[in-house]
Formats: structure tokens, sequence, C-alpha cells
RNA sequence: CCGGGUGUGGCGAAGUUUGGUAUCGCGCUUGACUGGGGGUCAAGAGGCCGUGGGUUCAAGUCCCGCCACUCGGACCA
């Protein structure tokens, strides 16, 4: 039997989940810690699968007419303060700066935990009339918030996101925005990450502080737990007042903006960890895989292997296919097992008997499949096999989902499911605040959301055999 | 913030019970042979033992404080 190198640090998620992922995110070379308390470096592989769900979100944000800006990071206490219970929300996890220089400020600055204040306080300075509306703002940046608990990609004191803030003339369009982006999230999950997730709306208790209504997708990881991979926010006009954003409308009266805000987080790439990888590594969506094909030449030193190996490529890169050549002098099987860890969708291995046979082996990372292939046909096999692996990660990340998604007519039966079972629990609710409340006391799970597609499973809560007003999903969360 | 665990070359560990001047594997460097699942051999480099204090002739080892990471919980998106 070959040696265990590398892998053997790696704890099969059968027997610790949470320390599997945090292997895999140290293996995989996503992450590492810095010297500050809370905080982590992206490394270099991490970053780059940041930058591919950046460029593909944004260009969907920009199809619908987003614009990118770029706000100050840090905001003075009086603003943050004009609404309560934004303030009251986030105060726990702000952190100040209280110095510049030498000097002490006469006023501390936060550092952004969100940024909403900003947003407000400078169309309050720009919106004059209703001609200017809609704005449809968008910002990359990372935000600071001062958790207790950290853990790479997951929650962390520093994170990167995209926070969407637009205001409009009415609310009919404000809401129709959040769904909008609430969709546009799902659909980038689905298309992009193949995740799939459940589309609701939030309950009071777990929405976002100011916020009228809070829409989340949430999805379900390996170990059946949930992780909110982005939310959509109604604001109605309450910023707008708490701001004083105004503009003169079409009658000629002074109107409150309706506004919005969205976003979505590097936590995205934590989902896709947990979504799909396994006890080889990460296994990473084709369309955002830093990385799509890895090239490993065997026997490398024959003549005319390198040469075929470097042409193949070449051949691949021009067809717009991120392509990486490992001519290192590492073993085959090193190269195999190093690039299976990083999540690789596929291997293409080259060697004089194929080249005998023009042809080449394409190896799928997500089921290990060996796949004979023509050199004639490669380009049109590759971007094949990348939307194979695609589909079939997305369906077999759908089977987890729905095979651990139930319901329940009691919280009796909910308790027992989640304990036995994990994963989603259906019910209906009252939509009562102490039913939420004892679900989590008693059963150990929050309220993820209610559904946007609501089912009728009975007529009462079965919490507390009240009326029930919706159906709703229950889990434990990350 | 509460409770458990862990800090020893880049990584993983042994050594701590019974204080005596740091050991092993991997990785790294150089060279040769190899190469279809983590190859072999040879020669090398690399450590203020998390940190601050204390006890002692002597501390990786004993005592006290602190810090970080990690697992679980609470809090929180």
């Amino acid at each position: 039997m070959a040696k265990e190198k590398n892998v053997e640090r790696i704890t099969n998620m059968e027997d610790d989940f949470a320390q599997w992922y945090t292997d895999i995110c140290r293996q995989a070379e996503l992450v590492e810690y810095a010297s500050v308390k809370g905080f982590t470096i992206l490394r270099p592989y991490g970053y780059a699968i940041w930058e591919n769900i950046q460029r593909l979100m944004d260009a969907e944000f920009k199809k619908t007419g987003h614009e990118n800006v770029a706000m100050p990071v840090l905001i003075p206490e009086s603003l943050l303060k004009k609404e309560g219970e934004l303030v009251n929300g986030f105060a726990p996890e702000v952190a100040w700066v209280t110095m510049g220089g030498s000097e002490e400020l006469e006023e501390r600055l936060a550092f952004r935990p969100t940024s909403e204040t900003m947003f407000c306080d400078h169309w309050s300075s720009i919106l004059q009339t209703y001609r200017q509306l809609p704005m449809l703002y968008n910002q990359w940046c990372s935000v600071i918030r001062w958790e207790k608990t950290t853990r790479p990609f997951l929650r962390s004191r520093e994170f990167w996101w995209q926070e969407g803030h637009t205001i409009h003339e009415t609310a009919e369009e404000a809401i129709a925005e959040t769904e909008q982006q609430l969709n546009c999230y799902a659909d980038f999950c689905r298309d992009v990450l193949a995740i799939p997730v459940v589309k609701g709306r939030k309950t009071d208790k777990e929405k976002f502080a100011g916020a009228e209504a809070t829409y989340t997708i949430e999805a379900m990881m390996k170990d059946h737990k949930a992780l909110q991979s982005a939310t959509s926010h109604y604001f109605g006009d309450k910023f707008s007042r708490a701001y004083d954003v105004t503009f003169t409308g079409r009658d000629n009266t002074t109107q409150y903006p309706f506004q919005t805000s969205w976003g979505s987080t590097t936590r995205l790439i934590g989902a896709v960890i947990m979504t799909h990888g396994d006890n080889n590594g990460l296994v990473l969506p084709p369309r955002v895989a830093p990385i799509q094909v890895v090239i490993v030449p065997i026997a490398a030193h024959k003549p005319g292997v390198l040469e075929k190996a470097g042409e193949l490529r070449d051949r691949l890169a021009a067809a717009g296919i991120r392509v990486k050549l490992e001519d290192s002098d590492q073993s085959p099987g090193w190269k195999f097992a190093q690039y299976e860890m990083k999540g690789v969708p596929l291997r293409l291995e080259i060697g004089p008997k194929d080249m005998e046979a023009d042809q080449c082996v394409l190896v799928r990372r997500n089921d290990g499949e060996k796949l004979p292939t023509a050199l004639a046909e490669l380009e049109s096999a590759v971007q094949t096999q990348l939307d194979t692996v695609h589909e079939m990660m997305y369906q077999k990340a759908l089977e987890n989902l729905q095979e651990h998604t139930y319901e329940a007519y009691s919280i009796e039966e909910a308790k027992q499911l989640q304990a036995e079972k994990g994963g989603f629990i259906k019910t209906m609710w009252c939509g009562d605040l102490e039913c939420e409340l004892k679900m989590k006391e008693e059963g150990g799970m929050s309220s993820r959301c209610m559904p946007l597609e609501q089912e009728h499973l009975s007529d009462v809560c079965p919490i507390c055999g009240k009326k029930a007003k919706y159906s709703i999903i229950w889990g434990v969360a990350y």
C-alpha cells in the first residue's frame, strides 16, 4: 500500500465534521490565521475562488442596472446612531477608532459593520428629484463585526462581501427589487455554485435589525445543518426618514424613497466546502474553480510527453478553460492527491501510451470516473465534462437537501427528527414569538425561514395548538 | 462570554507523571535514479519548546498570570 502523507491530517467528515472542515480550509490552502485574533488571511487559492464569485455575480448585478461604488470604511458615531434598531442590533459587535495619530478624536468612528448609514447619508446630500430614482448601488468591500466565536469563512471578525443598496420611488418597486435580488442569489447558487437553496422570509426574531422584511436563501450542508447563504432586505422608508433622505415627487411634494439592501459574503465559499467536499478534500464547482483542468504528464522525461502536455494546455487555454500544467518533478501519485485536495474538477493525464493512441485520460474529481478521450475532440470533451460535473454536483446536493427535509406535526416529533436525523424540519406555525422560542429551547432549532412556496401541512401550530398562519422550516444553523 | 482540549523547526507528533541542556516522521535544500495513485538512495539546512513572571545549582518538564488556536454552548448573520 502507498504511504499516506499530506492527507493523513484530514479528519474524516463522518468522524468529526467540524474538524474535517477546518482541515480542508488549511490543507487546500484557502486561508491562514492572521496575527489579529479572529481575523483570517485569504490565501491566493481561496481568494481566486472569491474573485470568480465576484466576477460572475457582479455581471449579474450589472445586467439589472446596478452600479458599483466605494464608501468610506469609517462611520461617525452620531451618524450610526440615527437609526435606533440598527444601532441596537449591531452595537455589541462594532469596533471603534478613537485616535487619529496621537490625537484623541472628538467623535469616535465605527468600522463599518454594514453600510446602510453611509449610503443614506450620501443619498441625503445628492437626491433631489424622482427623476434620479431608482439609485441602484452596490459595493464590494470588507466589513468588521467583533464576533466572539470565529470560524474560517463562516464567521470572522472581518469578512469580504458585496452589499447592494437601492432606493426607489415606490414601495412596490423596492419590494420587487428585494425579490429580484433574492432570486439572483438563488439562481447564482444553483447555476454557478451547484448549491440548491430554499428561498424564504425570516421571522421577526431573525430578521435584520431595522428591516421591515428580510428574505433569505438557506442551504443544507453535508452534516445536515443549515447555512444562511445570502439575504435581501426591504426597509420601507424607515431609514429614509431617520436619515432625512428626501426627493421632490411627480406631484411636487417632498417624499421619502423606499429602500432595500442585500448581501452575500465569503461565507459562500464555506457553503461550497460543506456542500460538495469529501474525505479527499475540496470539490469545487467548475464555474468558480481557479483551476478547471490540471494536466499531469506521465513519464514526463520520455521524449515528447512534456511538449504534448504543453500543447494540450495551450489548446485548452485558447478555448477559454482555466488550465494548469503540473510539470513539477513530483510523482504522478502525489499530484493526483494534491489536486484532489484542492478540488480541481478535472484531471487530464497524458503519457506515452496515450500518445500512441492519440488520446488522453480525463478524471472527474466528483466521482473519480476515468474517461479516455480522443485528443482530436479535447476542447469539446472537456467543456462537456465540466458541465457534467456541475450538474452531477448539483443533483447530489439536491438529493441531500430533499432527503433530509422532514415534516413534523408536533414539537415532540420535530425534536425527535432533529435529534435522530438532523436537517430541515417543516411545520406549520402560528406566528407567535413564544412558539419560536420554545422550539429553540426544547427542540434546539431556530427558525430558518418561512418558504416563499408556502405549504398547508395542517390547520394548527404544532407548538401551541392555535390556528396556523405559515409553513416554516426549522434547523440547526451555522 | 461560559465550559472542555491544545500550544515543542514549515506541518504532525514524542518527551512533562519521576527537572539534568531537545527526539522522530513528513516537508524543505542539493544530486542521482525514477514516474499510469502520495517512489528510492545519499548528503544537508532548520528549534529564544506560545508568552510573562516565579521556584531551583539546573525548567519543554513544577507553580502563578496572560495570549492564541480548537471543539461544544450562549450571543450573532
